[in-house]
This record gives structure tokens, sequence and C-alpha cells, in this order.
DNA sequence: TGCAGCACCTAG
DNA sequence: TCAGCTAGGTGCTGCA
């Protein structure tokens, strides 16, 4: 207790109930049953009383639980026959079934739709509204549903703030706690206030987040193994307040900033790691891939050596930390990784999840800190770590320095990123609960909204059987004029085109006219519209649309937090706002993707296929107005001409010279369509290219003018090699520089040369093998395959190498491809570049040549060079003459040959026995020698460089590099030099004492 | 050698 | 099993 008591959070002030209120933002709920409920709170009907409680915390940093009490769950079912009045929409009554727990909704339902007869009316099936019981093997889906209920009904939306009112709640005793949270309080559901998050509640309260890593001491090729490896560290930094601190199994040296706790026992460890999250509070725990490596690995490790009180992380007193997951998972892409640790009552913010939204080359940590923070971090071997940890106190601190910065890295990019900030932000502006974010899809933010709104006018969202077959058809893409365009090319989108032709024509579940439908004969021709894919909407002076308003709602509130961000001068709640404008705009755009997810809850195919149709034909619309409008016989210098189009945008040529001049005519012709088409749908004049290259449909790139100034504002590249994760690096780079040689410097001769040299420098070994690197996502199991993939294929053979280090379902695996059989395919060559490395494979430099370079080159300099130059400059000539390496070891067998053969080393003769040169070098021997020494020192020097470099990294110029990281070229650099340097020194060896 | 179809990733 | 959508380019495998 005295090491953990520091970091308590502050005691909670004396509280008078039946005069303060209690004020706290609310960061999660759940439904749980009680079979007892404290006095003056509704007793349980029939056993059981369901209970919302809700965790949050107060804006001094208290932590806070409220049991909200008397929410009964309950649905709809369409009325019998002779109800005579009715809801609006389905012109029928419905009948309010409200049942004791949410258990009983499934058996309710069940019967209902069987049907029964009573004694007032015949047999009759009943449908059911708003059940949300689709799948009823999964209870907790239903759970879900019922604190959607409980926030709709009492105006709760995600992360907002609470006010219990004094004298309407009730404080928990100290025995009568069922959490850890540092007050508990009892209170009627509908008795508190719920504040919406504007003005002053748009303030966030004080949280607290630990991140955690941990360190196993596993055995040589094999993955770690909670029954049998130990735990030896756990590194856990926490904010706010700031601490660091570190367990260790076994002495360990001091290490400025952090609190160094070591044991003897593992179980002590692991008990007093426990002990230590309980006492910090956090209400966010997280860490790299916490929720399927570290926190399984303590809990079953804890389990293994029997310490019963570890796996009490979360905030519920006698609930345990559960591993979940094994029965469903391992079939699916989504559900498959393993087995997850589910936290109750602190959100566990699995770390990697959230930063697959980023699209990024590799996810290791080290790879993400490098983008995001410009810092790399050391990447270790497991087997390098049970080395450390048998070491002394001095090689545990160095492990235990390596474990804070792998716990500490989480935070700063949350911080760095403003996830909690954005994600609050999302929560708040869709109604849904912060976890849900992080554990669910998109289209729970649009059902949430959904909920709300039929709240509001009095209509239920009916169940959707599920089905999926039918198909509708998505937008245009305009067949693309392609070629390299030496002058302005003027580009002008819809904003928001799906949520704007949504507004505009009315389009909603509740607009739409079925098939057959009897409201439609008693519409006049003025009152409904027929959309291009021929289905009918009323119009909104009949019937306001809900998802109209919902996007109205959504579209004002970001015109709003825009207009705010730009008077707001705390760059804090600016961020805030941005965040809010943000979460917005995605909001916005995922509701028509919501109507066309046929898998989900509400699909209306009839909605998004009106949407896309309405979409294709303003697109046709707009080429049309523009190539008509903008023409040589209505006075203008030349015909435009709109060269190519996706989706939402034109980029339109008007054949005048200057950025200036393009962009006028765009703003014009912007407006001039724009006036054409129903509000809010509105075509923007976006920006200028100049030059432009236009590849193919969804490929070009072009230098990025949004104002008429003398400079680009960047050059824009869409769909091509740069851009895209599947080709190696040197790829990327090469088309990259190609392209702004191309487009910037307006070089054609310049870019040549590079590309020749880079050619040159590839066919001839001179390119770092961490260029060379291919990566691709392993989506499925081997078997899933239908064809044979490098990637796939590689994954299996490291598999059978160190099943330990093998990539698994859902990483992205690096290779390079090495020579093999004249016409061997493609993933019999894949390698790892660490194998590479270590093996001394030759990289089959012809193939990266042939399909990695050449392609991607012809594709944008044809273009600019014409077709048969671009093929003979490039792809011809000395720079492709190929430099075939003699290499140490090749594979197994050849290697002994190559043995065998031992050559002079001044003129490369076949020598008769060992030695260094001939008989005819033995003059100049001493001068050969030197040569040697002077090799083997540059290599010395150019290896200390980046051993160096290595030592910076890891911030220490004193200790040993045990970095292995994969995703920095340093490593391989710092890898192969060491290998130069060890054939370098054997070679010096050959010369014995004779020579100096 | 040409082509269908799979796999991956991206545009919007 | 608990899920936004479609269009489309490019490279590779596997087969005729």
């Amino acid at each position: 207790e005295s090491v953990v008591s520091e970091w308590r959070r502050p005691p909670f002030p004396d509280l008078d109930p039946e005069k303060d209120p209690i004020i706290f933002q609310q960061l999660d709920l759940e439904h749980y049953t009680d079979d007892k409920t404290p006095d003056g709170m509704p007793a349980p009907q029939g056993g059981t009383a369901p209970v919302i409680r809700m965790f949050g915390v107060t804006a001094e940093g208290h932590s806070i639980l409220c049991h909200f009490h008397g929410f009964l769950p309950y649905f709809y079912v369409k009325a019998m026959a002779g109800f005579k009045v009715g809801l609006a929409l389905m012109c029928s009554k419905f009948l309010k079934i409200t049942v004791a727990v949410p258990r009983l909704v499934a058996t309710t339902k069940r019967m209902l739709e069987t049907g029964f007869r009573t004694q007032t009316y015949p047999e009759h099936c009943y449908s059911a509204f708003e059940s949300f019981i689709d799948f009823e093997i999964r209870y907790s889906s239903l759970l879900l549903f019922q604190i959607f209920r409980f926030m709709t009904d009492t105006g709760v939306t995600g992360c907002n703030w609470i006010e219990l009112v004094p004298g309407k709640y009730q404080v928990r005793a100290g025995c009568e706690m069922t959490t850890s949270a540092q007050l508990e309080v009892d209170v009627l559901w509908n008795e508190f206030t719920s504040h919406p998050p504007d003005g002053d509640w748009q303030k966030i309260a004080p949280i607290r987040i630990l991140s955690f890593d941990i360190e196993c001491a596993g055995r040589k090729g094999v993955f770690p193994v909670p029954n049998i490896d130990p735990v030896i560290q756990i590194a856990s930094v926490v904010k706010k307040p700031f601490i660091k601190t570190i367990f260790t199994l076994n002495s360990c040296s001091t290490i400025v900033g952090s609190k160094v706790f070591s044991f003897r026992d593992e179980k002590e460890m692991l008990q007093a790691f426990t002990d230590f999250v309980c006492a910090v509070d956090p209400d966010i725990i997280s860490g790299y891939n916490i929720q399927n490596f570290d926190l399984p690995y303590l809990i079953n490790r804890a389990n293994h050596l029997k310490v019963a009180k570890f796996p009490y992380l979360g905030r519920i007193k006698d609930c345990v930390t559960k591993i979940e997951g094994d029965e469903y998972s391992n079939r699916s892409k989504m559900g498959s990784r393993e087995s997850e640790a589910k936290l109750t009552w602190r959100e566990g913010v699995q770390f990697d999840a959230l930063l697959r939204e980023q699209k990024l080359r590799s996810y290791t940590l080290n790879a993400v800190s490098f983008h995001f923070l410009g810092e790399q971090k050391e990447d270790v071997h497991h087997s390098i770590i049970t080395e450390l940890q048998n070491g002394s106190a001095q090689t545990r601190r160095r492990l235990a320095v390596y474990c804070l910065k792998d716990a500490f890295l989480p935070i700063r990019l949350l911080d760095k990123l403003m996830f909690i900030i954005n994600y609050m932000e999302m929560a708040r502006v869709t109604g849904v609960p912060l976890s849900y974010l992080l554990t669910r899809g998109q289209s729970i933010k649009v059902i949430s909204q959904l909920l709300r709104k039929t709240k509001e006018v009095d209509l239920l969202m009916p169940v959707i059987p599920t089905s999926n077959n039918d198909e509708f058809t998505g937008a245009t893409v305009i067949e693309p004029i392609k070629g390299y365009y030496n002058q302005p090319i003027a580009t002008l989108d819809f904003s928001s085109l799906y949520p704007s032709i949504m507004q505009a024509h009315n389009l909603c579940y509740t607009t739409l006219l079925m098939k057959n439908s009897k409201e439609k004969e008693n519409l006049g021709p003025d009152d409904f519209i027929k959309t291009p894919s021929g289905d009918f909407f009323v119009k909104s002076h009949i019937r306001m649309g809900l998802l109209p308003e919902i996007l109205e709602s959504l579209l004002s509130a970001r015109r709003n937090a825009k207009a705010m961000m730009k008077v707001e001068t705390d760059p804090f709640k600016r961020s805030v706002l941005d965040g809010r404008q943000l979460a917005l705009k995605i909001s916005c755009n995922s509701v028509y993707g919501f109507t066309g997810a046929q898998v989900g809850k509400l699909p209306c195919l009839e909605i998004s296929g009106s949407v896309t149709a309405f979409g294709r034909m303003m697109i046709d619309q707009t080429k049309r107005h523009v190539e008509t409008q903008y023409t040589v016989e209505n006075g203008y210098a030349h015909n435009a001409k709109v060269i190519y189009g996706d989706t939402d945008s034109v980029m339109v040529k008007f054949g005048v010279a200057t950025v200036a001049e393009s962009m006028a005519l765009g703003k014009e012709a912007a407006d001039l369509v724009s006036e054409k088409f129903v509000k809010p749908i509105k075509l923007e004049f976006e920006k200028v290219y100049y030059p432009y290259l236009l590849i193919n449909k969804k490929r070009y790139a072009g230098l990025y003018f949004s104002s008429s100034s003398e400079v680009h504002d960047k050059m824009d590249c869409k769909g091509i090699e740069t851009v895209r994760r599947d080709n190696a690096p040197l790829t990327a780079n090469l088309i990259s520089t190609c392209l702004q040689k191309l487009l910037i410097n307006r070089d054609p001769e310049g870019a040549v040369d590079h590309a020749k040299e880079v050619i040159s420098d590839l066919l001839c070994n001179r390119i770092d093998i961490s260029q060379l690197i291919i990566t691709k996502e392993l989506t499925k199991t081997k078997e899933e395959y239908a064809a044979k993939q490098a990637h796939v294929e590689l994954a299996e053979r490291m598999k059978k190498r160190d099943a330990g280090s093998a990539p698994q379902l859902g990483d992205r695996v690096p290779f390079v491809i090495v020579c093999g059989a004249k016409g061997q395919a493609a993933y019999l060559k894949s390698e790892d570049p660490i194998y590479v490395l270590e093996n001394n494979l030759q990289i089959d430099t012809e193939h990266y040549l042939k399909h990695q370079l050449s392609q991607p080159l012809l594709r944008i300099f044809e273009p600019v060079l014409g077709e048969a130059k671009a093929q003979s400059v490039l792809l011809k000539g000395d720079h492709t003459r190929v430099k075939k390496v003699v290499s140490g070891k090749v594979m197994g067998g050849l290697m002994a040959f190559a043995k065998k053969r031992v050559t002079c080393i001044g003129c490369k003769a076949v020598l008769p026995k060992d030695g260094a040169v001939c008989v005819h070098c033995e003059t100049r021997e001493s001068q050969i020698y030197q040569k040697e020494i002077a090799k083997l020192s540059s290599l010395e020097e150019k290896f200390s460089r980046l051993w160096t470099q290595c030592q910076r990294c890891q911030g220490s110029l004193h200790e040993e590099v045990i970095c292995t990281s994969r995703d920095c070229p340093i490593f391989y650099m710092r890898k192969k030099v060491r290998i130069d340097l060890e054939s370098q020194s054997s070679v010096l060896r050959r010369f014995g004492s004779a020579a100096w």
C-alpha cells in the first residue's frame, strides 16, 4: 500500500446529498441485472432487476459510478386489426410491450410472432418493431440496444456531462460498493440532468490513461507460452499524473525518472502490478497489441502460477478480467486474431487497431513511431531478451529502459494523433458510447442517430430480416483522355455529393413510396419524384425525410464548429472543434453507406441506388453543361473539354494558358452548374492542376494550385505507385522523384537520367535491401487462397523456421525476391529480408527491373516522351548491363563447391593450395595486402558510423546495440556491413604473417 | 501466349 | 458472425 498510495486519485470531498449536485463526464455505460436493489429504488420484479451503470470522471478528476434503476426493456408490435387511428407512417397502431429483464425480450417476441388469441381478439401474428434481437444467440446485442434505449430516452449522448440533482441520489456506503470507483451512487433512471455537449459542456474531464508493456523470457525459436515462459518485466506509463514505473523480476539498476520495483518472486510481481493498476484507477488502459498479447499473457500466466487475485484489473469487484472469444474466433477475418481480453469498466484501447485506420506500409510500433513522431524505437529479438534477463542488474536495466519506451510510445501517439479528443467528439456527435467506437463498426453510429430521430417524430424502426444478393450500380468514372497536359486543368467538385443528393431529393426510408403503394394513388404528380433508378419518393412538402433531417443537423453543426474554430484562440479548444467538424463530416458520409449495407440493420437499396443514379446523371450533365457553354461559338477563346471525372468531380481543360484564367473560368462554371441543381447540391471550384499527367482511371498526378499564387501547394498523386503500399520503396521513391523532375522542374532529360542511374544501381547491386522490401497483407489463411502468392508462401516457410517471429493473419509480410531457377514463379523466390542478409542470398535484380520498375516508369514517361522513345531510352543501353556478382554462399550445395576453389586475391587465378596470392602476384603481395587492409578499414568505419547511429536511436552511446527492427533501413545496412566485414577479415587472414 | 480470375489496394 | 458502399487498375497464377 505504501508503494502505491501516492498515486491514488485525490480523495472525494465531503458531500451532502441533500445540497450538493454531482457533476461528471460520462465515459461508458453498461447493463447488468441484480437480484436486489438498494432501499428507495424499484425492487426486482420476478427475481432480477435491470440496472444501467454509468462510469464517469468529475472535473476534479474523481472517479464515479452511477447505477440507474427502474429502466425496463420494451419493444413494440404492430397492433391487430380493429385499432382505428395510428401513426403517420404505418397507418396502424402499435402496442408497447414492456418486460422485466432483457432476457425476456427474445421469448416474448417469439411468442407474439408465432401468434396467439386473446379473449377479445382472434388469433394474430404480431410483427416486432425495435426489438433488435435479430441475432438471438447474441445476448449482448440486445443489451447494447437496451443501453441505446436508455440513452435516447434520457438524452444521454456519448461522453456528455451528467448532473445528479441534490436530494435525488443516494450515496453508497463503503461496504455496499461493487466497484473500486471513488464514489458510487444510486439514481432513478429519469431523475437526473443530461447536458448536451454545447458551450461550457464541451469541456473534457481529466482522464487517466495507463499504457503498459510486458517482456517474457522466451526460449529460442519458440513463441513464449504462458504455461512455461515467465513474465520478467512489466512497464507502465500513466498520464496524468505522469508516472513511469517498471516491475522487474530480479534486481534492476535505477532509472532516472522512473520508479523501479524489483521482485524475487514472479507471483509477487504480478500481484504488485494489479495493486498498482487498481491504485492508479485509470479510465483507459492502452498499449500496443495488449489485447492480443500482453493482457491474455498476463492473465494466463497468473492463472498458471495461481495468483488468485491477479485478474481483477477492472473496476468491478469480484469480476474477473476474462479472455474472450475462443468459441467464435479463428474463422473469419475479423474475429480471428486469437483470444482477446475483456476489461470491465475500463476502456481497453488496443492501440494498433486504431493505427490501422491510418494507411501505412507497416504497423509495427517502430514504424508507426517513426512515421508520426519521427523517432525509431529498438526492436529486440526475444532470444536477446532472455540473455539480458540472465545477466546483471545493469543488463536488466537495459531491458527495462527498452520496455518503458514501448509503454510510453502509445501514450505519445495517442496525444499526437489526438485520438481521445477525436473519439470523444465522435461519440458526442453520433450519440454512441465511446467504447462502441473502438469495438464496433460504422453503422452503429447511424443507427444511434436514426433512433433518436425516430423517437422525436414518433416513428418506430422496423426489424428487417437480413438478406443479401442484390447489387446496385455505383458511380460513374468518366473515360479519361489520357496524356500529359502542359496547361492548367481546373477541377470542379460536388461537395458532399451523396449527402446533398439525399437532402435535395428528400430520400429516406420514410419518404420511399413502395411499389403498389396506396399512398401514391392519392398523391398529385407534383407531390413525388421518380428517381433516375426508377424509384418513387414523396417530396418534402408532403413529408420531410428523417435522413435529410439528420444530415441537415449534422451539416449545420459542422458549419457551426467551423465558425467557432475561426474565432477560438485556445489551441486545445480549437483542436476539439476540429475533431468535431471532422467527426461530423465522416458521419454525414456514412449515412449513404448505411443504406447500402445489405448485411446491416436497415438496408434500403432504393435509397442507395437512387443516390448513385442521381450522381451519375449529375456528372453527365455537368460535363455536358461545361462543354456546351464554354465554346468558341459562345465567345470564349477555346472549346472547353472535360478530360476526366470520378463520382463527384470533373477535370476541365478550358484551353487557357494560366492558372489564374483557368481558376476564374472554373469558379464561373461551378456557379453556373450549381444553379441547375436543386439545393443544397453545389458544385465548387476546388483546384487547378498544372501541369497534369493523366495516366488512367483513378491514376493521375499534377501540381496542385488552390489559389492563383505563383507557386503550387503540393504535388498531388492519386493511385500511382507513390501512394500504394504493395510495391518496393525503390519503386515508390523512383517514381516520385521522376514525377518531381517532370512536373516541378519540367526536366524530362533529368528524370530519364535519374531513372537510368537507379536502374544501373539496381542491376549492379548498389541498392540497399531496405529499398527492395515489398510488403503485403496476409488477409486469410493459407487454405483460403485459391492461387499461390509470394507473401503467403513466405509466411508459411517462415513458420517452419521460427514460429515465434513468423507473420500472423492480418500482419503485413515484408519480403524480397531472390535469384532462383530461370522462369521460376515469384512465389518460390520470395524471401525474408533478414534471412537474405544472414545467408548472403542474391537479390533477383532483373526481376525488380522487369516487375517493379519498368511498367510504372513507362506509364509515366510514355505520355511525355512517346511510347517508342520511352521504351528505348529507359530500358535499353549501357545502364541495363547486369553485373554478375559472385556470392560467397549461394545455396547449400553451391556454397560447398565455391569453398573448394581458392583463388588468388590479386588476379583471381585458381590457387593450387591455401594462401593469399599466386606465384605471379607474389612480388606485389604487400601492395595487394595494403589494398585489402584499406577495404577493411573503410568497412570498419562504415560499421562504426551505423553503430553510433543505432546507439543514438536507443538513447545511449555506451551500450551495445540490440535492435533488430525490420522496419529500419539502418538495421539492414548495419547487418550487411557486418557480414561484409567478416568476409573481409577472413580474406585478410589468408595472408598469414609473411605479408607484413 | 493469351486470357480469366484472384488478390491487393486505392479513388471517391 | 454481429459487418458502410461500388468502380477500377495492376500484377500474378493457372490453364487452355
